[in-house]
DNA sequence: CTAGGGTTAG
């Protein structure tokens, strides 16, 4: 009789604990786990594995650990509820190690414990272990049950072997739903687009069910391709069939991510807005997409619809945020959002910790940045990275240098970025024997493959130095098919040098692989020019013109209380005209006598594109809209910081010109232009800090569209052409025409203080100021 | 005891 209820009571307890572990309730669980000691189970296996699962699923892998330690006996399902424990926990490494212990043991592996351990290699990405647990499993026989099949093939792909996967694939006697998933996913991972495409059609044609992780997969696939076609037909491939997207969260957050990443922002906007439930990877998505265009208005109004809503603000979306301030320069609104998300669990994140020393560096605080980067509790290579890269920029390639040795002590491998970085902080110092010696280790080190841009450094740096015979040999050499921002580079650093005879053939070269960018003319004529011959370099211009090629015009602007003025080169439409070109005598006069300026430096910011000598006869457009700002503001010292924006690279002249007018004043000036590259210029005191924004993107991990170049909503392209000027960029910035030279920032939201002061951090008093204060001082 | 999907920072 009591041996009954005993049994009843059991089977009670054991049901008990299955709900509480598929619920996560762990107290509930730790009650059970009570109980049944008491009742004098506490050495049963089955129900000690439940114990397992239930603190595994819970976060407690220390209780789960411990229940398996006490266990008298175990089983192989004990084994492997608690690997699945540790994976779960984002810790793939102890499961593993798990998984080596119990070759030790007389318990054999299971269906289970292989899948399980081939995602956990799958995550850490080395397919050594994997292959050899693949071996282990061809042995024992375990290789095709599906679950082991498929997640053989997932571990390759994710490991990026996807020659392995796709034989998986061939072979595997049974093929579901999930393997074809699998493969699909597999391509979208690595990049192979076109694959992953021509799969989802033979999918199709053989009549297999497709459901919404083919459609997500294929629609990323698409994105990386930018393949916005076949991706609109599988949006309407899910209208017709009445696929009801708009509860799919996840179904249309791909497909918002899509139409991002291929620059249709006003689609992706259209989805966003029928999502029902948006999660927060919509938002972000959808934020970041403003704000790679430029749109800050609209990536600051859906980051302030964000936190109305409900929905908790993670670790991506505040990286991304940040990242829009530092790609604005806009430092205190930086230094508002870095107080702002020590709100949030999620403020505590690597990634949000890198974007705020990115930040700071961007900005130019480079102690605040050193602050932050030292109390971070842990670093991952994108940390070190940042640094790296921020010493580059602010010219102190030794520290470059040392922070490369010392993440290598700490055990963090730099990869393609980091050497990137590290050749470029070389390059901006000057250390041209280190860089060859970096280059060098880099091309030796069998992980990491050089990409064009590691050579195009190199071509730059040697380009710098003079060395232009071997800068020419090592695109020659090199194993990848040179771009043409590479023979662009060798060709400016022709003429800085007075190489005539090579920056001929170059440019030429240059004519014949892109004949219809009117930049290469342009330069190709100011070669001419330079050496003295007048007549090709007038001739090379004309061509431009018969061929109807046009460089886009210089154009700047500056914001004065709440509007914006714009000049063109030479322009002289600005009522205050008269009162700029005084200034602008006056402090060059004062410039002169205290600086000596000019120096001879047009080229030292090594322009690829920089407008040539003839058209700076009259002011260039910078100096004006530098000159009206002076106006306004009167030239006493230090004050306010002047920012700028201009939409083509500002000239070596003008360039010498802030320089010394940021020492002569002791102001900051920051200016924003833009080409091939955007930059961002911060001249403080008489020294230059160079920023480069939006540099070229290595292994084209995503497509930073150009700063100015694109105009993106289809409406908006329609109406507003293949937008190239700047008047109608600043439209796009949510600036409105007020007639004029002038435009005038559309009224700003309110700011919700409230939950601001509700932030309650001893950071509190940073922010004071209203968040959303644009383009304040 | 098991498996797959969309977002971030360099």
């Amino acid at each position: 009789m009591l041996q009954i209820s005993l049994m009843t009571e059991r089977h009670r307890l054991a049901k008990l604990l299955r709900v509480s572990s598929k619920n996560r309730l762990i107290d509930q669980g730790k009650q059970v786990h009570a109980a049944l000691v008491r009742i004098g189970y506490g050495s049963d296996v089955i129900l000690n594995n439940d114990l397992i699962d239930l603190y595994g699923k819970c976060g407690r892998m220390d209780m789960a650990c411990d229940v398996f330690d006490k266990m008298p006996e175990t089983n192989v399902v004990s084994w492997t509820a608690l690997m699945c424990g540790h994976l779960q926990q984002g810790n793939p490494k102890s499961s593993l190690l798990l998984f080596c212990r119990m070759g030790y043991t007389d318990v054999k592996p299971n269906e289970f414990t292989f899948s399980t351990n081939f995602k956990a290699c799958g995550v850490l990405k080395i397919p050594e272990n994997g292959m050899q647990i693949h071996g282990i499993c061809v042995r024992t026989g375990f290789e095709w049950f599906p679950a082991v099949a498929n997640s053989v093939m997932d571990m390759y792909s994710r490991c990026g072997r996807i020659s392995e996967a796709e034989q998986m694939f061939n072979l595997m006697p049974i093929r579901s739903l999930i393997s074809w998933n699998a493969m699909i996913t597999g391509y979208a991972l690595v990049g192979m687009g076109e694959k992953c495409l021509l799969l989802f059609q033979k999918m199709q044609r053989q009549g297999e069910i497709l459901d919404d992780f083919t459609f997500t997969s294929t629609l990323k696939a698409c994105s990386c391709l930018g393949a916005i076609e076949e991706g609109t037909q599988i949006h309407a491939y899910l209208i017709t069939r009445g696929f009801a997207f708009s509860v799919q969260a996840i179904v249309s957050g791909a497909l918002v991510d899509l139409y991002v990443k291929s620059g249709y922002l006003f689609e992706a906007r259209k989805v966003f807005d029928q999502i029902e439930q948006k999660s927060v990877i919509s938002w972000s998505s959808l934020i970041l997409g403003y704000a790679q265009q430029g749109n800050l208005k609209a990536a600051m109004d859906l980051f302030r619809q964000l936190r109305e809503s409900n929905i908790w603000v993670d670790g991506f979306v505040l990286s991304s945020m940040i990242g829009v301030f530092s790609d604005f320069a806009l430092v205190e609104q930086g230094k508002q959002m870095h107080c702002y998300t020590a709100k949030f669990p999620s403020g505590m994140e690597k990634s949000v910790a890198n974007s705020i020393v990115d930040m700071y560096l961007k900005c130019g605080l480079i102690e605040e940045a050193e602050r932050v980067f030292n109390e971070m509790p842990e670093r991952n290579v994108v940390s070190w990275t940042v640094m790296i890269t921020g010493y580059g920029k602010h010219g102190l390639g030794r520290e470059a240098i040392r922070l490369f040795n010392e993440m290598q002590v700490e055990d963090v491998e730099p990869d393609g970025v980091t050497y990137l970085a590290l050749l470029s902080a070389c390059s901006h110092s000057g250390l041209i024997e280190e860089s060859r010696e970096y280059f060098s280790i880099l091309c030796g080190d069998y992980r990491i493959k050089p990409q064009v841009e590691h050579y195009a450094c190199m071509v730059d740096l040697l380009g710098r130095a003079g060395c232009l015979k071997e800068a020419k040999e090592l695109i020659h050499n090199m194993p990848l098919k040179p771009n043409i921002g590479i023979w662009q580079t060798l060709l400016s650093a022709c003429r800085v040098h007075g190489e005539f005879e090579m920056g001929r053939k170059v440019g030429d070269m240059l004519l014949e692989l892109d004949g219809k960018n009117a930049v290469n003319y342009v330069m190709l004529s100011n070669i001419y020019a330079d050496a003295g011959y007048w007549r090709e370099s007038e001739k090379v211009r004309v061509s431009v013109k018969l061929k109807g090629l046009k460089k886009e015009g210089g154009c700047s602007w500056v914001e004065i209380d709440k509007e914006v003025h714009f000049f063109y080169n030479g322009d002289e439409r600005h009522p205050l005209t008269k009162e700029i070109h005084k200034i602008l005598k006056e402090i060059e006069k004062r410039i002169k006598e205290e600086t000596g300026y000019p120096y001879e430096v047009r080229f030292a910011l090594h322009d690829v594109e920089e407008e040539s000598k003839a058209e700076s006869l009259r002011y260039h457009s910078e100096k004006l809209a530098i000159g009206l700002a002076l106006v306004h503001s009167g030239v006493e010292e230090g004050g306010r910081t002047i920012r700028v924006f201009k939409n083509l690279r500002v000239c070596g002249d003008c360039h010498e010109f802030i320089k010394g007018l940021s020492k002569v004043l002791k102001k900051v000036f920051v200016v924003r232009d833009a080409n091939r590259m955007s930059r961002q210029l911060l001249y403080r005191y008489g020294m230059i800090v160079m920023l480069i924004l939006f540099s070229p993107v290595l292994l084209a991990k995503k497509s930073y569209h150009d700063y100015f170049g694109v105009s993106l909503d289809r409406e908006r392209r329609d109406r507003v052409g293949n937008m190239k000027e700047g008047t109608e960029f600043l439209e796009l910035c949510g600036f409105e025409r007020v007639g004029g030279g002038k435009f005038l920032f559309l009224p700003r939201d309110k700011v919700d203080m409230e939950v601001l002061k509700s932030a309650g951090t001893a950071l509190n008093s940073a922010i004071t100021n209203p968040f959303f204060g644009l383009l304040s001082k």
